[in-house]
RNA sequence: GCCCCCAUCGUCUAGUGGCCUAGGACGCCGCCCUUUCAAGGCGGUAACGCGGGUUCGAAUCCCGUUGGGGGUACCA
């Protein structure tokens, strides 16, 4: 699973790298805690960044690392900073330092600062957060954030059997790595201190921090795939396109400064700017999102249209046994439901009734179309007027021939549609009745009024 | 509890001391087009949370407050 927040700031940090030539996006995962990675789960990761135009053959690409690959220098350079003084072991448990502190949201005290103790068994490592301070992190989106030094407890950066933990892990990764921007979700700010502090306790000058604003639900609560639907890969197997994806994630929290929001990726790059980030949450809309997807819909041209349908339209997904699909017959209507759909697996509902035997009965659409009498009466003088053998079947015509039938009855062609389109597509909404009508064959569309007619006089009855 | 961040229409945003009693888009409402539904065209609705201050002048700077979010683990 693959979070939209996460391809957010992937989008963001693949701008970036594009805007030099040397410039390079770096996939590390960072797996120190094994119980919550899997292979395949990097797999997967590749997947969706290359759904999103982010291709690890790239040259702008580099990775995928694996932190655990350099679990030798994390604790070397564990050791290196205690050698130096600069962390020390502590063997306080948690239960220890709540009791002696009487509220468990208060942290380490310092117990062990200055204990001296030796490293062995069951003593973790701690940075021994120097005096004075504050710690000033420049943050490219927030600007300078102080964080006084007060409130930043002496922190654990190796574990009681010796591992290091990600604050330290990252930041020696980082430094090995010449990491120039760090570019990540605001989650990770109350951390940065720390992170400074180690940068610069390596004789390091960090990089360039930035963090992004959460993505968040309607309730402005951080996205979460509990309560939320987080995952790019849910959206793109309902039919949202990688492109218009990209647009609207880009555009979460930044903007390229002047009103334009159809816009490719590549029009973007050149007019990213961290600065430009706003520093507040933002509100993953789904149906803004659904507009977006909708005018990169209708911009594709029709070949393309119809190969991007065609995962819908196969037989594993479709409602039609495969043999009755046919593809010119599709390629006929595919320009009529473009324009009407906002997602690509609304196509099938779109042209369901060309390829199944039996059109779907919508019941809602029944109860509008079928009105006592009118409906009856209008299905059998259309049935009636369909059956003329000079009647030529084409579009033109048709229509023609069913403005007289409504005519005949009193009615207007808008009123004396729906009960034909509801008898032989199932449904009040779809493409424009007489190209349907036209595709599907007098025959079937013969079929499908008598069917209707003997639906409605059983009702009757 | 403590620490940190954030605050322009319902939503995403433009704006960075005067051109803004605030622009665009989505949404919503209406009209046109019209074979349904769409698409398209036109119009409408709708915001600078609140209170101080600085200034000739503040959405824009400062302070407070209210609300929202993140962090607070020998997780990442």
């Amino acid at each position: 699973m693959f979070h939209v927040g996460g391809a957010r700031s992937a989008l963001f940090n693949w701008a970036l790298a594009l805007q030099q030539p040397e410039g390079k996006f770096v996939l590390r995962i960072e797996d120190t805690d094994a119980a919550r990675n899997r292979p395949e789960w990097t797999e997967g990761i590749l997947r969706a960044l290359s759904a999103l135009g982010i291709d690890e053959r790239d040259p702008h690409f580099e990775g995928p690392y694996f932190q655990s690959a350099y679990a030798d220098k994390h604790r070397e350079v564990a050791e290196e900073l205690y050698r130096k003084g600069r962390a020390y072991y502590c063997d306080c448990t948690r239960e220890q330092i709540q009791e002696r502190r009487g509220n468990p949201h208060l942290g380490y005290d310092g117990y062990c600062r200055d204990r001296g103790l030796e490293p062995g068994p069951g003593r973790a490592l701690r940075f021994r957060v120097p005096e004075g301070g504050p710690t000033v992190v420049d943050d490219k989106i927030r600007g300078r954030v102080e964080f006084d030094h007060s409130a930043i407890e002496d922190f654990v950066i190796a574990r009681s059997d010796g591992s290091p933990l990600f604050v330290l892990a990252n930041v020696v990764d980082d430094v090995e790595m010449a990491i120039t921007h760090v570019v990540r979700g605001e989650e990770h700010l109350s951390n940065t201190p720390k992170q400074q502090l180690l940068w610069e306790a390596l004789g390091q000058t960090p990089p360039v921090w930035a963090h992004l604003p959460v993505i968040v639900n309607e309730k402005r609560q951080k996205l979460s795939k509990r309560r939320d639907k987080v995952a790019l890969e849910d959206y793109l197997a309902e039919g949202y396109l990688p492109e218009a994806m990209v647009n609207y994630l880009m555009l979460l929290g930044w903007g390229p400064g002047d009103d334009r929001e159809i816009m490719p990726f590549s029009e973007m790059v050149p007019l990213f700017r961290l600065e430009d980030v706003n520093s507040s949450s933002a509100f993953f809309d789904e149906k803004k999102l659904r507009a977006f997807n909708g005018e990169y819909i209708r911009a594709l041209d029709t070949t393309e249209f119809v190969e991007r349908c065609a995962p819908w339209l196969g037989s594993e997904k479709a409602p039609w046994p495969a043999e009755n699909f046919d593809a010119q017959v599709f390629e006929a209507v595919a320009p009529l439901a473009q324009t009407r759909i906002s997602v690509l697996s609304e196509i099938v509902s779109y042209v369901d009734f060309l390829f199944l035997d039996r059109p779907v009965e919508d019941e809602k659409s029944w109860a509008k179309a079928m009105k006592p009498g009118v409906g009856e009466e209008m299905l059998t003088a259309a049935l009636e007027r369909f059956s003329d053998p000079n009647l030529e079947w084409r579009a033109e015509p048709l229509k023609a021939a069913l403005e007289e039938v409504a005519a005949a009855q009193g009615l207007k062609l808008g009123k004396a549609q729906a009960p034909v389109r509801v008898a032989v597509t199932g449904r009040t909404v779809g493409l424009p009745l007489f190209e349907s009508l036209e595709l599907l064959g007098r025959s079937r569309v013969q079929e499908r009024l008598r069917a209707a007619l003997e639906k409605l006089k059983a009702a009757g009855e």
